[in-house]
DNA sequence: TGCGGAACGA
DNA sequence: TCGTTCCGCA
């Protein structure tokens, strides 16, 4: 069939099709429906209109003509094509405005955060910050391969939210077009480059960039990089403003990276969807260096928030769609050391919500966002993992973290895992896994006055985790609340206490209140334990394991049900119970080490 | 004009 | 999975 370059415009891969071949992918009505927005020459049949990512199909047969012809479907109509963009409101990726004839409205939200996920907000150095922050953008961030072996494996899903590097490639060889419909062109590419920057810089303005009612995706998909790829922008091209785009500056990559600015048409589409995480400076598109949340700021940002229309939805399932969220590395661009060191900078973690939570939460008013951070759904093979080696006790947060990669490796091989523990047993994974969007829907459309509780109070976990976090809320976010019982602060050590567990249940009982309070009496009997343990693995053969764990859980048993008297209802039974002896070992040498700090910090309790 | 179910194809 | 096609309904 055609190839992406058919168009002249070099969508990202995640818009088009796979097909068979990998050559033969087929657009997407929606990229094809950005495409026409965005050329002038289409303007007369559909243009961007009104509100925020609305857009107006002035035209419908016509645009139908051009989208059948596109797709070789020379039956094309109004009529079918109009089906085809109902199908995009229940993947929330468009939605109708409601009394406008022919009219919808983008999701950017959608679309941005999840497809565009590479955009890394993080540092915003140098860039105009005129659009709303994307929350997610840096935890979907993935760096664009930097040589061709990493471009576009064969076996990468195409639409992977990373996988926009042969989409430079593309836009440097030109388009091919084998059904002519005389939309092709090369054109693009420098269409609206040389604009000027009228993001201008400082939370006024970025704020103005709310209210900026188009979009446009071409301003985002250009920050894939031009023939010279991410981070070496096309001489001449720099941060502009599309006459035409609903963006108000083009994020393009900048020295740093891309990254600087992220400009997401999408932040004033979907309620609440990006503030949550803007607060973090370490993730936040724009809160790099013109950004803080101060109440001022704040105030604005929520009046913009409400200049638009926010009556769609996106689907939970949205991360089936995009497989290839990938756990962000730990590096940075280039541009990382020069962000501006925040108070919220040094870790990364969780700050996004975390952080808002303390500008907001704590004060009477409450944030105005309610976000239940759902997870990605499981695989089945992740969640049959995750759930098995923690007894189906673990809380949502770990079975997420797990579902993304970041602990749960079935693999033995490598030091003990370390697992974020949810702060609270309460939670299973059902409870926040996937909820019935319908009713969150609603209240999102309502979404003032409600309360973002902070996924999970530690503030010391992995930068991974916490990236990862926002990956998962990059998606959803913008519904889904992530229920997180209120944890009291804590101190420096705590966190890293509370968010360390070699496995399930091994590892100090958190307390639903966050607190570490496993009672010492049983402390000194697991360390005891776990001391004959070690001594067995020394002197036994593997044979002699069950013996062993027969001994300890003798010891244990009656510990842990005392502890289970004191504390209430506990995690599953030690894991090193059934864990293999290799893991066990490590398990064991990583709870002793949390024994230790766990008598080390007694005070703390 | 818009919606969404259903069957179907690639 | 993403439309395409058809269709009944409001």
């Amino acid at each position: 069939m055609k190839t992406p370059g058919d168009t002249g415009f070099a969508f990202p891969d995640w818009a088009y099709k796979p097909e068979s071949s990998p050559g033969s992918r087929q657009i997407q009505l929606w990229c094809f429906i950005l495409e026409l927005l965005r050329k002038e020459e289409y303007h007369e049949v559909i243009a961007w209109q009104g509100d925020y990512g609305e857009f107006v199909i002035k035209d419908p047969e016509e645009v139908a003509r051009l989208w059948g012809a596109r797709k070789c479907k020379p039956q094309m109509n109004y009529d079918k094509l109009s089906r085809a963009l109902r199908y995009y409101y229940n993947k929330r990726i468009l939605h109708k405005t409601k009394g406008k004839r022919f009219t919808y409205k983008f999701n950017f939200n959608k679309l941005v955060l999840v497809n565009y996920p590479f955009i890394d907000m993080g540092s915003g150095r140098g860039v105009p910050q005129s659009a709303p922050p994307v929350p997610t953008g840096g935890s979907h961030f993935r760096f664009p391969p930097s040589t061709p072996s990493e471009v576009l494996s064969p076996n990468e899903d195409l639409r992977s939210p990373g996988m926009f590097s042969s989409v430079a490639r593309r836009m440097g060889r030109g388009s091919v077009s084998d059904c002519s419909d005389g939309t092709s062109t090369n054109s693009e590419l420098e269409e609206g480059v040389g604009g000027e920057d009228r993001g201008g810089v400082g939370p006024e303005r970025a704020f103005r960039g709310l209210l900026h009612p188009r979009l446009s995706h071409d301003s985002l998909f250009r920050a894939y990089g031009g023939p010279g790829g991410l981070g070496r922008p096309p001489p001449g091209h720099r941060v502009h403003g599309d006459p035409m785009s609903p963006f108000p500056v083009s994020p393009l990559p900048g020295p740093g990276g891309l990254l600087g600015s992220t400009l997401s048409p999408a932040l004033s589409m979907t309620p609440g969807s990006h503030l949550p995480y803007t607060p973090s400076p370490s993730l936040s598109p724009m809160l790099g260096s013109h950004f803080s949340f101060n109440p001022d700021d704040m105030k604005r940002y929520l009046q913009a928030h409400h200049q638009s229309v926010y009556n769609y939805h996106l689907s939970p399932r949205a991360f089936f769609h995009y497989p290839n969220i990938v756990v962000p590395q730990p590096h940075r661009p280039s541009a990382a050391p020069e962000k501006p060191i925040t108070a919220h900078h040094h870790a990364p973690p969780m700050p996004h919500s975390h952080s808002l939570h303390h500008h907001q939460g704590e004060e009477q008013h409450p944030s105005p966002f309610k976000f239940k951070l759902q997870p990605p759904p499981l695989g089945r093979k992740q969640r049959d993992c995750t759930t098995s080696s923690t007894g189906g006790s673990s809380s949502s947060l770990g079975s997420s973290y797990a579902a993304l990669g970041l602990l749960s490796n079935s693999s033995s091989v490598g030091p003990p895992k370390i697992k974020v523990e949810p702060v609270s047993d309460i939670e299973s994974d059902e409870e926040v896994e996937v909820t019935d969007i319908s009713e969150e829907d609603e209240l999102l459309d309502d979404y003032e006055g409600d309360v973002f509780t902070p996924p999970h109070p530690t503030n010391g976990t992995a930068p991974t985790t916490i990236t990862n976090l926002g990956a998962i809320a990059a998606d959803d976010l913008d519904e889904d609340v992530f229920k997180t019982p209120a944890a009291p602060p804590m101190g420096p050590l705590t966190p890293s206490l509370l968010g360390l567990k070699s496995e399930p249940g091994q590892g100090p009982p958190i307390s639903p209140g966050g607190t570490l309070c496993i009672p010492l009496k049983l402390r000194f009997k697991r360390r005891w334990s776990e001391d004959q343990k070690m001594e067995a693995y020394g002197e036994r053969e593997e044979a002699e394991d069950k013996k062993v764990r027969a001994e300890k859980e003798v010891v244990e048993e009656p510990a842990r049900r005392e502890s289970e008297n004191e504390e209430g209802p506990r995690r599953s039974p030690s894991m090193s119970l059934g864990a293999p002896p290799a893991q066990r070992r490590a398990s064991s040498e990583l709870q002793r080490a949390t024994a230790q700090l766990s008598l080390e910090n007694h005070g703390a309790c």
